[in-house]
RNA sequence: GGGCGGAUAGCUCAGUUGGUCAAGAGCGCCUGCCUUACAAGCAGGAGGUCGUGAGUUCAAAUCUCUCUCCGCCCACCA
């Protein structure tokens, strides 16, 4: 026994055996051919850039969770794992290694630029799911999926065209989103708005032909050059008399005419705002409405083009301190204000957007996002937590067409073909394209430049991870009959709108069907002053670092244990040694149950019960032999799995962990085990012995199960050196246990529970008097009735050893020593006897503040049951507590009473 | 401007539909222990007017409203 179980667990060679042994035996592997019942879950994919962080651990931890827990339930698992090739990430990744060899991307030109994107892919691309392994995952590799894998590109590319020929894609010249630095047009979703303090500039517009001049406000002079109007409110009596008539631009001298319109308003500023359509959006809609021309002033990459004059070539942040001062120069700037707006920033690049008029491809959201709001509504799909539904709803509510081209080389291209008279169709090739439009094969066509934002992958998750469309036209699969829907997706919640919505929306459109029924959005992980842990802050631990200092197993348990649904999780981590505290709480559990192991292992040793003992074998004693303590345990144990498995069907996911912990930890061994070892250390009863320990072992293999899902290695290793299990059976794929409620009872705890508090007294007094550990009391209990007598006697070795109390005296109505201190229990009156004097008046002290607390009680309980209303009100349980309750504390008053005049 | 979440022991937080909650855990702190698995442990202990004010109820940490303070998300006012 000994040289298999070190003294304390070692999780690093552990955890990598049996994980290699898991993928030897396949038993992560689904079929799609059982008659079982199916659970399935896709992972989200990690980006193909992607390195783990602490965000992927409690999401996958979670994942894995739930899918042990079924697969051990019996049903036919599967959880889909994959990377996702993420455009932009993955493309800025290249470039940067391109430009250290001083190799730009048109250097070498697309195709071979694309190349170098995949051959990057292959070397250092997917780190991250070997790094998922180190965790423990159970997910199917065979059916890993890259979203740019053939199967999935032909799906990504025949949506394309469906949506494009049933008008659900359009292209269009608009304001979007522009990313100045990866030189792309982005989605709103990848904009995040930030306060920003910078200037509120009131320039100085002159009217053509005269002296006179309006004021007009903007935070962005630089773009000035791009004005082609003025505009003010038709109501605004101030500036009526203007309509018709021209200002001249400052510096352009630009002659623009002065318009009415409804957006300018007059509370704000000096009510004349400058119209500028290529570079606002509000502008932009009012140069439609009033026919004005689109002056685009700014490049791509945030440069000021040659429209501007002196300021062509400069870039757009250092041209706005210029020509401010060039206005100023001239006289132009009425005045200047502090102002704090709100700018877009580049999710990725980090850097402002430019508002950028261009032409792209969008997708009508409105008939999609129809079907997506009312499958959440109805219930169809369930958020947990629920309140998450809101913002859902809103967005879609709310919801603007989605900009899906990409000005970028890595993604799938967009299946659009030019004509050279300027007409153009979605195909799937060139051959396709000349059919569709009814043109010679031997026309010139051009396909469309662009690639598809990452997340038009993405959406269509669902399906292209069961090969939907994987030739192009295959509609039905052996994956898709068996597993979709889904059963749980667990993702962060700032992608609901990237991701969870746009699922929905393309699985039901597509498919008429739900992706999956219930949606778990995690906690985000905070540092200890509360910020989100980020590779800018450094406040990101490395948890491959973390995993090899605690445990996989304890890292997973730590998550869950700290993880309430709904509630973000604040982590103390110490940079500098990359401790993290409350990782402690999973590797000393880890340990202690190593220890409980041990123990038991050792016991086995002891009665040769090695090759004896099957696991599956039936209860190993009779109802009879069963000693309460034995009964107890078994009745916690039955209602601890019930309510674990009610938590895990509800996503309490910190529940389940917690119950478990404390009946490991406080029911089975600080009690169970020690009276274990009380209960089999006669050894004139070697026979019963051998049955007792048979009967834990058989209690504890259920405990590894039921831990087995948070905790898959220490049980597995547990399990197999316990029970000497060859390497092709696994916890993993043994059945959870079942709980029987009729070993569940009330009383058998409550009375248990009393045992426990007399244990706890007697060394509770024995502390306060000061009385050394070793030192054996004697210790009388007059217990409070005959029943309750009785069980003390059943168990008076239990007490005895346990509280160090020899001789122990039990009885009813004893006899107390002259010199002893007492405490009564729920009526059970316990006198310890000692030698030395006691302290009167401290005894006293603490006999008087208990009956003090008793008679605050009793008042208490005696107002409420003499309260009529409450009496016709309140469950009749209630009432039958409160009054057992009630003389249950007066009967102890009346005892302590008398022990406190016998001190006088 | 709109929406959402939070405030419980020194710290980090549990507390399900109001009543077995006269409020719990872990860490930290104090006292004592290497007790035939575990010092990553064992036993004992100190520590809380459950953010504020009101209301509903026989009964509120739990439900309603007010306020205060934190955090997040959404929104085109120059």
């Amino acid at each position: 026994m000994q040289e298999k179980f070190a003294k304390t667990y070692d999780p690093k060679i552990v955890e990598h055996k049996w994980y290699s042994v898991w993928l030897k035996n396949n038993i992560f592997e689904a079929s799609n051919k059982t008659e079982k019942p199916k659970y399935s879950i896709l992972m989200p994919p990690p980006n193909v850039t992607g390195i783990l962080h602490f965000g992927h651990i409690l999401n996958q931890t979670l994942q894995d969770l739930y899918i042990r827990w079924k697969r051990m339930k019996g049903y036919e698992v599967c959880w889909f794992p994959g990377i996702d090739h993420a455009g932009i990430a993955t493309q800025t990744r290249v470039e940067a290694e391109l430009e250290s060899q001083n190799i730009t991307k048109y250097d070498i030109g697309r195709e071979k630029f694309i190349e170098k994107v995949w051959e990057w892919k292959e070397k250092y691309g997917g780190i991250i799911l070997q790094q998922l392994k180190k965790l423990g995952v159970s997910c199917d590799w065979s059916r890993t999926l890259f979203t740019m894998d053939e199967s999935a590109s032909n799906a990504v590319r025949e949506v394309f065209i469906r949506l494009f020929d049933e008008g659900l894609i359009y292209r269009g010249k608009r304001i979007i989103n522009w990313s100045p630095l990866s030189q792309t047009a982005l989605s709103d979703e990848e904009v995040i708005s930030r306060e920003v303090k910078g200037k509120l500039f009131t320039l100085r517009y002159y009217i053509e032909n005269s002296p006179d001049y309006i004021c007009v406000s903007t935070v962005r002079p630089e773009t000035i050059f791009g004005d082609v109007a003025v505009a003010i409110n038709p109501n605004d009596n101030r500036y009526t008399h203007l309509l018709g008539k021209n200002a001249i631009v400052p510096l352009v001298n630009r002659i623009v005419p002065i318009i009415a319109d409804e957006y300018a308003d007059p509370e704000f500023g000096t009510g004349c705002v400058k119209i500028t359509p290529a570079h606002d959006p509000n502008d932009f809609e009012v140069g439609l409405r009033h026919s004005l021309e689109q002056v685009n002033t700014i490049n791509p990459d945030g440069i000021l083009n040659e429209l501007t004059g002196e300021f062509n070539g400069i870039e757009r942040f250092k041209a706005r301190k210029l020509i401010v001062h060039k206005l100023e120069e001239a006289n132009l700037i009425e005045k200047v204000e502090d102002y704090v707006h709100n700018v877009g920033f580049s999710q990725r690049g980090g850097e402002p957007i430019e508002p950028y008029l261009s032409v792209q491809w969008f997708v009508k959201m409105k008939p999609l996002a129809e079907y997506a709001l009312e499958l959440v509504k109805s219930d169809r799909i369930q958020f947990y937590p629920a309140h998450w539904v809101k913002t859902y709803e809103h967005w879609l509510t709310n919801i603007r067409d989605w900009c899906i081209s990409r000005q970028l080389w890595w993604g799938h291209r967009i299946p659009v073909y030019y004509t050279p008279d300027g007409r153009h169709i979605a195909a799937s090739s060139e051959e396709e394209a000349l059919k569709k439009l009814n043109i010679p094969p031997d026309s010139n066509l051009e396909q469309d430049t662009d690639v598809l934002d990452t997340w038009f992958s993405s959406w269509l998750w669902p399906l292209t991870t069961m090969k939907w469309l994987y030739d192009g036209q295959s509609e039905e699969t052996e994956d898709l009959k068996k597993f979709l829907p889904t059963d749980l997706l667990v993702t962060a919640p700032d992608i609901i709108f990237f991701w969870v919505a746009r699922m929905i929306m393309a699985t039901y459109y597509f498919k008429k069907e739900i992706p999956f029924r219930d949606v778990y959005l995690t906690s985000t992980i905070r540092d200890g002053l509360g910020r989100k842990l980020s590779k800018s802050l450094g406040n990101s631990p490395d948890p491959l670092i973390i995993i090899d200092k605690y445990g996989a197993d304890a890292v997973r348990f730590s998550m869950i244990y700290l993880s309430p649904l709904g509630q973000d999780i604040k982590m103390d981590i110490n940079f500098k040694t990359q401790d993290i505290p409350s990782m402690e709480i999973g590797r000393n559990f880890a340990n202690k149950l190593w220890n409980a192991a041990r123990f038991l292992a050792l016991k086995q040793d002891q009665f040769n019960l090695y090759e004896v003992c099957p696991a599956n074998e039936e209860l190993a004693l009779t109802n009879e032999q069963l000693t309460i303590a034995d009964k107890w345990i078994r009745s916690r144990y039955n209602s601890v799995l019930k309510k674990s498995e009610e938590a895990l069907n509800n996503y309490r996911v910190n529940e389940y962990s917690k119950i478990i912990y404390d009946f490991v930890w406080r029911d089975f061994c600080d009690w169970y085990i020690e009276i274990l070892k009380i209960q089999t250390s006669d050894t004139n009863t070697i026979p019963y012995n051998r049955s007792l320990i048979k009967f834990v072992l058989n209690l504890f293999e259920r405990i590894l199960k039921i831990l087995h899902p948070i905790m898959p290695f220490i049980t597995e290793e547990i399990w197999h050196l316990i029970w000497n299990k060859d390497e092709e059976s696994s916890l993993s794929i043994s059945s959870f246990p079942i709980f029987n409620d009729w070993d569940i009872s009330d009383d058998i705890e409550e009375t248990f529970n009393i045992i426990q508090m007399i244990v706890e007294e007697i060394r509770s007094l024995r502390a306060l008097m000061n009385i050394p550990p070793s030192k054996e009391l004697k210790v009388f209990i007059s217990a409070g009735n005959e029943a309750i007598e009785k069980i003390l006697q059943n168990q008076h070795n239990v007490i005895s050893v346990m509280s160090k109390s020899n001789p122990l005296v039990i009885g009813q109505n004893l006899e107390k020593p002259e010199k002893s201190i007492v405490s009564v229990i729920r009526e059970n009156e316990i006198a310890i006897e000692l030698n030395s004097t006691i302290n009167i008046e401290n005894e006293k002290k603490r006999l008087k503040s208990e009956i003090q607390r008793l008679e605050k009680n009793i008042n208490i309980t005696e107002n409420k049951l003499s309260n009529e209303k409450f009496i016709n009100n309140a469950p009749e349980d209630v009432i039958l507590y409160e009054k057992e309750k009630l003389i249950s504390m007066k009967n102890s008053l009346h005892k302590i009473k008398s022990n406190y005049e016998r001190l006088n």
